[in-house]
DNA sequence: TATTGACTTCAAGCGCGCTCAAAGATGTAG
DNA sequence: CTACATCTTTGAGCGCGCTTGAAGTCAATA
């Protein structure tokens, strides 16, 4: 997280104002630093800052939004789930297809040049 | 995939000039279509366009490009690897705040109202 | 015949999340 | 005292990936 980040995210309203230094250098505490810390973990796993802006928000209102504040993360926590399945899926198809590549890298060595012809046609094959 | 996506993805050459009706409509052919379904997989886990520009560039030159189309899915694979950690990551913490949120919940059913003291300080216990 | 509707083209616009530029204040080293 | 680095502010700019608008062509339907 860049110095550029941290004030974005101050003007946005993700962070309250932080204390400062007697010069007027900002002073980040622990649990600034641990707010930060999640807040990355969710830009990490796409949640947009609309919705980080709406759960700080929230937050700041203190535990009579509780009940709403774990409704956002539940959403979520959905969210992670389908994409961490969708990569999944993906994982396993590149697998295939990287496989595939060594076998066409194989005939290529063993017939000492590139063939022309068999180009092994894998889209049909591993798009499914 | 909309009809304006299908239009940019041809601009941007990640597919060839496709097939045409009489009246000049375009005609996605099966091939055509495994090929998108590749695309958007690989689109859907954050492989960047200028990447799958790169792969459909080196796919148009046939097999002589195996290795580097290999390589290139492979550092994909990898990339997908790490994001998804960081979702099982963040999908952990989530399942552990949202606990957090079910009890400060009954508590606040406990006491009838919303208690004024007891704010359940979480993020210096779950950032970690 | 008139009117939809789905397509065509090309260029411009937009939302997101930063990212950078410019000008100025302050602190530390030589 | 002079540099130089590091922070401060505000506002503008940018890269990505679409998305939309405007204007036109064609096919079928009321």
């Amino acid at each position: 997280m860049t110095a550029h980040t941290l004030r974005y995210y101050e003007r946005v309203g993700l962070i309250q104002p932080v204390g400062r230094a007697r010069n007027g250098h900002r002073r980040y505490s622990e649990a600034d630093a641990a707010w930060l810390d999640f807040l990355h973990c969710m830009r990490a796993t796409n949640m947009p800052i609309r919705e980080m802006q709406r759960y700080a928000e929230l937050r700041e209102q203190g535990d009579a939004t509780s009940l709403e504040r774990r409704k956002l993360l539940e959403d979520h926590q959905a969210e992670i789930a389908a994409q961490i399945e969708a990569l999944q899926k993906a994982h396993a198809l590149l697998t295939h297809k990287i496989a595939n590549y060594r076998i066409i890298e194989e005939r290529i060595r063993a017939a000492g040049s590139v063939p022309v012809e068999p180009e092994l046609e894998d889209e049909l094959a591993t798009a499914s």
